[in-house]
DNA sequence: CTGTATCCTTCTCGATACTG
DNA sequence: CAGTATCGAGAAGGATACAG
């Protein structure tokens, strides 16, 4: 598997406050951040999909590629051993043959959840504010360049 | 600037559900539905950086490339162009010379902050959690592989 | 100062083939 | 069934040079 633990070895550097006395700030750019690890997880392509789809009930390896369309084994494999990793996913093998295989949300999983639903809401409650923005900016753009 | 509007072309296609009758979910794979778009603006690298510094004052371009250790001056235009045209940073060109370009968060942009530390505050609250399971997790590999 | 354009490296991810 | 291994295409992003 070629993804590493953390993304890119390139420049895990500074925090935002420089050297000397600036404000505190919580967040950096340093991959391994804290919550740059959860940002990263949750705005993944398939994360959030799979976590969604255990929130309801629990799934076998295949019932998930087959929920989610258009994911390949590849990426399904290395999504639910990231959450999995994470405390997110429990995964349960049953030592039958042919394998079985579940996998199911832990309740931190569950919890954080629950917390991207206030994002989800208020992407709902404001999607036609910036699909507007966006038809003003490129209006705008448009009229300026060509 | 060779990001376009959408970020892959590649197969934006189905949705989660399938096309028979499956339970209705919110979210599909596609890059433009919106709780993606919104997703992939906070977890990108900058764009939450610059929220939050623009959430505390109204900043400079170099300002703004100063506070934020790392950026490059292209990432930086880029991350400003997307924010502004999602109408969640507004940019004030003052014509004068030498160019004073100001950036300030928009309405929108600061409720959006807001929304997010939901989930920084849930970071906060379970990144013990999550290092012990990944302590955990790394664990077992460790003794099971080599 | 505030960008834009170009090049070039690195990383990601899908496709494919193979295994227990 | 549930993966792992390998490869290659494409995208992301930093460095650099140049412009208004």
């Amino acid at each position: 598997m070629e993804e590493g633990t953390s993304k890119s070895p390139t420049h895990a550097q500074g925090t935002v406050e420089g050297p000397c006395c600036e404000e505190a700030f919580q967040w950096d750019t340093r991959e391994d951040c804290e919550v740059r690890q959860i940002l990263d997880r949750i705005a993944d392509k398939w994360s959030l999909l799979v976590i969604a789809l255990l929130d309801k009930r629990r799934l076998r390896f295949t019932e998930l590629r087959r929920e989610i369309d258009g994911v390949s084994q590849r990426m399904l494999t290395v999504t639910l051993r990231q959450l999995e990793r994470d405390g997110l996913v429990r995964r349960t093998v049953h030592p039958v043959v042919p394998p079985r295989v579940e996998y199911e949300l832990t309740p931190l999983g569950a919890s954080l959840h629950e917390t991207v639903q206030a994002l989800v809401t208020w992407t709902d409650a404001h999607q036609r504010e910036i699909a507007e923005a966006r038809n003003a900016y490129d209006a705008r753009m448009r009229q300026q360049v060509p």
